[in-house]
DNA sequence: GCGACAG
DNA sequence: ATCTTGTCGC
């Protein structure tokens, strides 16, 4: 019955098993922090979008945050917050970190998974670098384009107190938005980069924008306000952001927490149902960025801070 | 019962 | 999210 080699099996089974009351817990929770949610431009949004028309190019910094899994691993991943500065869009800051995910990814429910370990990191920037802060975030993920109207990115906003904008791949379909024909019809008309349309829910209210980011990619991204931004200057700023489909404070950050788990795990992901519980990486001892944190142990990294069922009464 | 399901 | 080679284009 205590075979030590079921133990990542049984992780991966459990995974999709969320109990009731830990979803009805979450919703409250979204609930609650939903009324603290601002949908109108912050005083440096205007500002931010101000400099873009004028040549006043004020040091203004865009974050992007992103986190990269472990091949066939559902708990070990590296998060990334990076921030660039605008609109040149050159890397100023970087931190990746190993990371611990407790709770599994239930669609709707993505913040919980992600946001506070995001929310640790963008605390550490502003403790040790605070020169660094940036005026907007952009997230993976969805804002209000969300099935209670409260997403990632209105999470982590909210949480932070800072302007974030959600950018999804791919659309989740909420409140009557579906990905039909008519939406694909949409798709198709969307000629070249820049071109936009709205997101439309039941209430006709638009929740968010598909936006063709550049000429080369046909598929469109989809926007959403997060917090303290409208619709249509995230649009304008992640549209700005765009070197390539996806904006390049959030392409940065996958990019750099891909790289970092290749460089700290290589190819040898030895999670495969090894009984081997001990990984020996006796090589490539490599100091890479400093700004990353080097891994050499990665067991002591992981160790329990986070509870999932902490409060698991009745 | 069936489909949908950000990352 | 991840699995994956080549290929077309600037």
């Amino acid at each position: 019955m205590d075979d030590p080699g079921s133990a990542v099996e049984r992780q991966e089974e459990q995974q999709t098993q969320v109990p009731e009351e830990i979803k009805d817990k979450w919703e409250r929770e979204q609930m609650t922090l939903k009324k603290q949610m601002i949908l109108t431009d912050s005083g440096d949004i205007t500002k931010l979008m101000s400099c873009c028309n004028e040549k006043t190019s004020d040091n203004f910094l865009i974050g992007g945050v992103d986190i990269s899994f472990v091949k066939g691993d559902n708990v070990n991943a590296c998060a990334a917050l990076i921030v660039l500065n605008f609109p040149q869009l050159e890397v100023v800051y970087e931190d990746c970190q190993m990371i611990k995910l407790t709770a599994p990814y239930i669609p709707g429910f993505l913040a919980f998974r992600e946001a506070y370990l995001l929310e640790e990191m963008y605390s550490k920037l502003k403790k040790t670098q605070p020169q660094y802060v940036p005026q907007a975030i952009m997230v993976d993920g969805n804002g209000i384009l969300h099935p209670r109207g409260f997403g990632l990115a209105c999470h982590l906003g909210v949480l932070l107190d800072t302007p974030c904008i959600g950018v999804a791949k791919n659309l989740f379909q909420v409140d009557g938005i579906e990905n039909d024909d008519d939406h694909q019809l949409k798709i198709k008309q969307l000629s070249k980069g820049g071109d936009t349309f709205q997101l439309v829910g039941t209430s006709c209210k638009v929740l968010g924008k598909a936006l063709r980011s550049c000429d080369s990619a046909p598929n469109p991204i989809y926007i959403s306000t997060g917090h303290k931004i409208t619709l249509d200057s995230a649009v304008e700023l992640v549209y700005r952001c765009c070197k390539h489909r996806v904006p390049e404070p959030t392409r940065q950050a996958d990019i750099k927490s891909r790289e970092y788990l290749r460089v700290h795990f290589g190819s040898e992901h030895e999670e495969q149902k090894n009984k081997g519980k001990k990984k020996q990486r006796t090589k490539t001892t490599k100091h890479s960025k400093t700004d990353c944190n080097p891994v050499d142990n990665v067991e002591e990294l992981f160790q329990d801070t986070y509870c999932l069922f902490e409060g698991n009464d009745t």
